[in-house]
DNA sequence: TGATGTGAAGCGGTTCACAGCC
DNA sequence: GGCTGTGAACCGCTTCACATCA
């Protein structure tokens, strides 16, 4: 039997939580965990571990609890860390070039296989073991590597039609540092990081605006 | 007469964006702006940019629209644009420095003024203009350059302590990029980016874990 | 007994639709 | 007439509470 369901973003990205918990855990030579004892040490709701999980499947044992090493397990299919994902980054200024040497030298499941750019001052030099290529050849480079993730570290006004060229490409999973909004096709996944409007949330909220607020409202209505 | 209202983060991250198309608009000479236009030209809700812009007084005129320049004002002073803001940024690794880097030369009103690291190799060096410090000396130099925004860009199990001792200086703002849910006082606001769970989300999604997903359930309920 | 899995209630944010005002 | 500002409806996520089952 199958039961068609959406799942929401914010449930998945918390299976990336459980999973470093459970990682602990199982450093720790823990077999068993319950979702009230992942709650109290981890600050979790344990309703809410076991909503996420149950959309994926029966993974706990009622009485007992989860097995670390099963979930775990699991928890790595489910977010595909099972298979390797080629990583490209376009855009090979500071936070491109940034991005590749943090991502480049991380031990995971990611690894960047080309920056590429338009700048020819750029073209054939390296970051780290990570090569510069012209945007021109972008096409080819992603099929030659078989590449299946791409970031884009472009500024604002390149962005959109960068994702299109990534798009064109055949790349399904697209993150994105430029500050604007990108309009992505049906079936490509764009996640947006606007290191920007973060910063300017943190501004908001020592200019006291945030949080709670007094809303000024004079004799008519109108604010001065 | 004041009303007391509490104002959702969503809202005043929709804030900048808003900012951002009222910066291009006032580029381009754009005197007045509906909330319809800005629907139909940026992609975004026309009801929830009144909804957003109404938390925080009567910016627009009706049956005409928003003026550019005022509420652009508006919005500057809102997201405390209008005053600088001294940063520092804790852990002068690879991330720490890309971000040093890229922050460093943006054109705003953040201004790194310090990286701090525990490791002796690198106390005393530069990136860019930014000098790192001992972190022994973190209270001192954020009370002498007057620092209130704090970037945690150190490894996870240090994290947490970290953040203690830039809550015990005095520091309200924070940004976090260690991949660890961080406790916090009240009064201190902590944005957190997690660059692994966003990969994750993308190899989750890759994976079809993500979106429509096919719940698999045997005889007895039970997944193998 | 005790922890999971899950309908139901609760809650917050989004969208609708229209009253109010220029 | 037209657009803002806003109560009301709507929707989806979170939390609760308990039936279920090892």
């Amino acid at each position: 039997m199958m039961k068609a369901e959406k799942i929401s973003e914010v449930s998945t990205n918390r299976l990336s939580i459980y999973l470093r918990c459970l990682n602990e855990l199982a450093a720790e030579g823990e077999r068993m965990v319950s979702s009230g004892s992942l709650e109290s040490r981890f600050n979790l709701n344990s309703a809410q571990i076991r909503k996420d999980l149950a959309n994926f499947g029966e993974f706990g044992v009622r009485g007992v609890g989860y097995y670390v090493k099963s979930l775990r397990e699991h928890l790595i299919t489910i977010l595909g860390l099972d298979k390797e994902h080629r990583v490209c980054i376009i855009g090979a200024g500071r936070l491109g070039t940034a991005l590749a040497d943090y991502y480049g030298f991380k031990s995971s499941n990611f690894q960047v296989f080309a920056l590429f750019d338009i700048d020819k001052t750029k073209i054939g030099k390296k970051v780290g073991k990570v090569k510069i290529f012209d945007i021109k050849s972008f096409a080819e480079i992603v099929k030659r590597d078989n590449i299946d993730v791409a970031v884009i570290a472009v500024p604002g006004e390149f962005a959109q039609n960068v994702l299109e060229l990534v798009t064109r490409a055949g790349i399904k999973a697209v993150m994105n540092f430029a500050p604007v909004p990108l309009r992505v096709l049906d079936g490509v996944k764009l996640k947006t990081i606007d290191l920007t409007t973060s910063l300017e949330s943190l501004s908001c909220f020592l200019a006291g605006s945030n949080g709670k607020y007094l809303k000024p409202i004079s004799k008519n209505g109108r604010i001065y």
